[in-house]
DNA sequence: ACATTAAGTGATT
DNA sequence: AATCACTTAATGT
């Protein structure tokens, strides 16, 4: 665990703070879609990621989600960010996309290290910034494609992440993802298949056009 | 062999 | 692009 929390953020902070944080920070391995942080629930840790991924999803009054986007190694949560401003309630769902290992740090920790580690305020900052730039870029995605072009954005997202051609997934959970119906995704992807741009398999889609 | 779950299809809005 | 109402195919027990 803690060659892993080196190889990913050893250049990042000084050794005091590194030693700081690996002191107070909890390892902490999960599955495979397990459910890390709800909607409506408090926040008492901000996660770092070690290896992995965890989608973030919102959900509207009807209980339909939507994914905003996926968290990889070496990021970490800006919804956690924000209860630092005083609001401790998650907006987001988080869900592990793929077997994951995270280092969880106290919120109460964050905010003295804002004030005591230069490259700390810089990591947080930074975060935000990347964060807020692919939310964008879903909001673009969201707005301006049409379904077939989101679906294989997905894909490729989903592949990217996972570190996998080989997309392990039904068409009913893209369609929850993307918010759309199981049967709207089982046509384009039909579509998407005859072009050449993935191959089919039940439970599994291989990514071609990367 | 049977039940369950995933995926495909045509028609309608 | 969504929904309905099936059908067909793959998989688990």
């Amino acid at each position: 665990m803690t060659t892993k929390f080196q190889q990913n953020y050893g250049y990042l902070f000084e050794q005091e703070l590194l030693d700081e944080i690996e002191a107070v920070g909890i390892y902490k391995k999960v599955g495979q879609g397990d459910l890390l942080m709800d909607i409506g629930q408090p926040i008492t840790m901000m996660p770092l990621l070690l290896t992995g991924a965890i989608k973030i999803l919102r959900e509207d009054d009807k209980g339909d989600e939507l994914l905003l986007y996926f968290l990889e190694t070496g990021d970490s949560c800006a919804m956690t960010f924000s209860c630092c401003m005083g609001k401790r309630i998650s907006e987001i769902r988080a869900v592990a996309e793929s077997d994951t290992e995270l280092l969880m740090i106290p919120v109460g920790k964050m905010e003295v290290w804002m004030g005591k580690y230069k490259s700390w305020q810089q990591f947080i900052l930074d975060s935000y910034h990347t964060r807020m730039l692919e939310l964008l870029d879903t909001v673009d995605t969201i707005a301006f494609m049409k379904m077939d072009q989101r679906l294989l954005k997905h894909l490729q997202d989903k592949a990217m992440v996972n570190h996998d051609e080989l997309v392990q997934t039904t068409h009913q959970e893209i369609a929850d993802d993307l918010n759309t119906s199981r049967v709207v995704v089982s046509r384009l992807l039909k579509k998407l298949e005859n072009e050449g741009k993935i191959a089919m398999n039940r439970n599994q889609i291989k990514v071609l056009a990367l």
